[in-house]
DNA sequence: TATGAATTTGACCAAATGGTCAAATGCCGT
DNA sequence: ACGGCATTTGACCATTTGGTCAAATTCATA
């Protein structure tokens, strides 16, 4: 009945299961702290098949990476959707908050790897990571040059939405608790409309 | 020559010692990520040693999170010097800053703590944190309401603050990476100052 | 439906882990 | 110098860990 294709191959499927269920883990333990059996029992899998689809714990780790990597690159090309600061900074902090909402876990492995010293990201960190702040540092400056922006270091504008937009990610707990629950949509929204909008005030030229 | 208290008594150094070595280990490592061997050799002392003085790893990370605790009131404080939201706010978040430097690892203990759901600090997150954001929104709205303040959600702000602040903590080896090298104090004392900027542009009513 | 490949799984292993213990050593007031 | 206490330490233990393996089972397809 089914075309070959048409059920996703086995291996898709259990990849697909086993690199959801270490992203979870990963993000709640960190690297060392995670456990190939925890892994397993998340992903509903006996452990020998979680190494028979990657190897080592490190090989999947470096595949969990690679989808937030993936992810992270997917919502910074939303800041050259326009030539308009408002507008460029409005699409970029407002996919860095859905990213975070949507991808929560990603965005908590990141955190966790660069605390440790971003062994398995360094690369990405020193040539895509530098390479895109590079560039789009220029065009901050430009934007300031033209009375568009305020006076500030471009980077420290970066790490600002960096830092605000991940927070919603990697503070979720610690939200939820203050908010006597998690975030509903509704309040989601409400939060990332703020938080586009104090940054924009912060930085726009008046 | 030395009176008796003149040098600390050999407990209190080597508590000293051993918690210094177990905060930076839970830091890179996160709770269960560290490892009573790591920490010993971190310390300078044989494993069995650091059980002497913290019988388990959780009563040696609770004395952790302690300390981290306790800097996070410390800090927290600096909130109330003014009744003027630029004061106060310049106030808190250049203490925050400074916290972020100058205990950047109780700000990854923190953050790796939050990340696992914090079943470690949740009682803290739930009374003295809620307690404390409760009282402070209070201040934030009636600043509000006096048109000092544009309208915005007081949490909001919080955690525009807290996570700017952490972040030059968690992120600090990003940051150093793509400013190849740790930010001197320089540079640090600038993005300090465009921190406060921007977020005080942005939240001010003009 | 027979066959080779892909997948699954329980049993297993060496190393690492948190923790223990008793013996040895150091410290300090008398 | 002594006696009691705090501290130190190597050896040790049960459990957990990442990883292996060979046998069993399922799958695809000719």
């Amino acid at each position: 009945m089914d075309k070959p294709i048409a059920r996703a191959s086995i291996r898709e499927e259990n990849e697909r299961a086993i690199l959801a269920a270490a992203e979870a883990v990963f993000a709640e333990h960190g690297f060392r702290g995670a456990t190939m059996a925890a892994i397993a029992a998340a992903a509903g899998v006996p452990k020998p098949n979680v190494h028979y689809y990657f190897p080592t714990k490190e090989r999947l780790y470096r595949a969990v990476t690679e989808r937030v990597l993936t992810a992270w690159l997917e919502a910074a090309s939303s800041f050259d959707t326009s030539d308009d600061p408002k507008e460029a900074l409005t699409s970029y902090i407002s996919a860095k908050m859905d990213l975070a909402r949507t991808m929560p876990l990603s965005s908590q492995v990141w955190a966790s790897e660069v605390m440790r010293g971003a062994p398995v990201i360094q690369d990405f960190l020193e040539t895509t990571l530098t390479q895109w702040v590079r560039s789009r540092e220029r065009v901050v400056r430009k934007w300031i040059e033209a009375g568009k922006l305020r006076q500030i270091e471009p980077r420290n504008l970066f790490y600002l939405i960096w830092a605000t937009t991940q927070h919603y990610a990697n503070a979720a707990h610690e939200i939820a608790t203050l908010e006597k629950g998690p975030l509903d949509d509704e309040a989601f929204e409400r939060a990332k409309q703020q938080v586009v909008e104090m940054i924009l005030t912060g930085v726009v030229a008046r």
